[in-house]
DNA sequence: CGACCATTTGATATGGATCAAGCGATGTGG
DNA sequence: CCACATCGCTTGATCCATATCAAATGGTCG
């Protein structure tokens, strides 16, 4: 079960950035104060964002690009914990340090939040302490569904993973795929030889059809739910 | 990866516990103020606490014994999602719905809280909020953790599972588990004959001692933690 | 004591990892 | 514009960890 994935590691610091203070206006509308807080950063594919261990003094919500978080374990495995689209929040951690590493997969803008900021401020506005309760525990939601994917079969794996995807990214038709075929093994707990394999095998059984390797058409989507346990 | 777990229902619904108003005079101290507003209740050995889609309504604190929440796939597999033991807090679903079921493990008494309760407390008191929000994030860190083991190696999850035991039952010398050999490989990912296989090889190392089935001597934690990765 | 259930142990099968090579797209220098 | 290198991916052959099937063991409870 060794998976040496090379790491890179193209740094690419982000300063203090100080956002301005968010008026509240709106705190009922979905991460409104939260939006208006930050500071866009731009990042190229592959950079770090933040890593493992670091103090977590930010919060991150993609404004375009996806950005992997990932666990690399002592042997050199490489476990992809989640893949963050367009609007989807990360970076807060439980601790005072990030648990995960991060970097963007294509090229990213990201809009950066101080977290001590979000914190003052849901020490007095109870709306944003509950919106930041209910970002929490979306995100346990969805890494217990992930812990799910973990015990199936690798064709189990893939179609879920295709299915999570092209809902996503609310792709009509083709689901145009922003990560590697690297990045989906370690994200799935599969080789790259797996899930190449797996795809190929959903392609000859007309579940899915392949055009170009990051483009994907789910030809028989009953199919692959059915897959998905 | 087929495995047929008998499931036992034994029901033992719990009826609208009605809990009193509670006083919020120690909000900061830990879970205090949730604490107060519970209705003690008993469950015997694999009773039913609740089940997968019914509604969430109530929190659940465990006073004595263990409880398993899991799932059930729809081809027979179990996966159990996490152990409860004494003083922890579970049911505490995203949705309005359980996304899992609980049952009793051992013999167990539980505190059960209205969670329109807490929730009406939270929209008042912000320290109440705050402590939710703390406990979802500690359940997300544990859950993120339990599926960082999933892709290890069955000797290294079943030495991280003897080692997560060992440090919350704070046993000293032995770990005297509450849960059968079928629970620990439904909750680890494995089949029970690797479970025990482990076991045994871990026996014939020296890294661990099993004088009796359930009760387990951590002899070289260094070793365990060793596979640990 | 006898029956039952949980667990261990043994034999075999298999899914996915590993090792190795081939292929096709993209880019680069001549 | 084409040979050539490179990179990401696929395909093939083999191996191994763990599942599966089957049976023995031992602890518990009537």
């Amino acid at each position: 079960m060794l998976i040496k994935t090379p790491i890179r590691t193209i740094s690419h610091r982000h300063p203090g950035t100080q956002p301005r203070h968010a008026r509240l206006a709106d705190a009922a509308m979905q991460a409104s104060a939260i939006e208006l807080m930050g500071a866009c950063m731009s990042f190229a594919a592959n950079a770090e964002i933040y890593g493992e261990n670091e103090p977590a003094d930010y919060l991150y919500k993609v404004v375009s690009g996806t950005v992997r978080t990932y666990k690399v374990l002592v042997d050199g495995r490489r476990q992809i914990e989640a893949f963050h689209l367009r609007g989807d929040i990360f970076g807060f951690e439980t601790g005072d340090e990030h648990a995960f590493s991060a970097e963007a997969i294509t090229d990213c803008k990201i809009t950066v939040i101080k977290r001590s900021a979000v914190m003052a401020l849901a020490a007095r506005d109870i709306d944003v302490a509950r919106q930041m309760w209910a970002l929490t525990a979306r995100e346990l939601q969805r890494v217990q569904e992930h812990s799910l994917v973990l015990i199936k079969s690798a064709e189990e794996r893939v179609a879920g993973f295709l299915l999570e995807m092209a809902q996503r990214l609310a792709s009509a038709g083709a689901v145009e795929l922003p990560m590697s075929r690297q990045d989906i093994a370690d994200y799935l707990g599969l080789t790259i030889e797996t899930v190449s394999r797996t795809l190929t095998h959903l392609e000859s059984e007309a579940a899915i059809e392949v055009p170009k390797r990051r483009r994907i058409l789910l030809r028989n989507r009953s199919a692959l739910r059915r897959l998905n346990a």
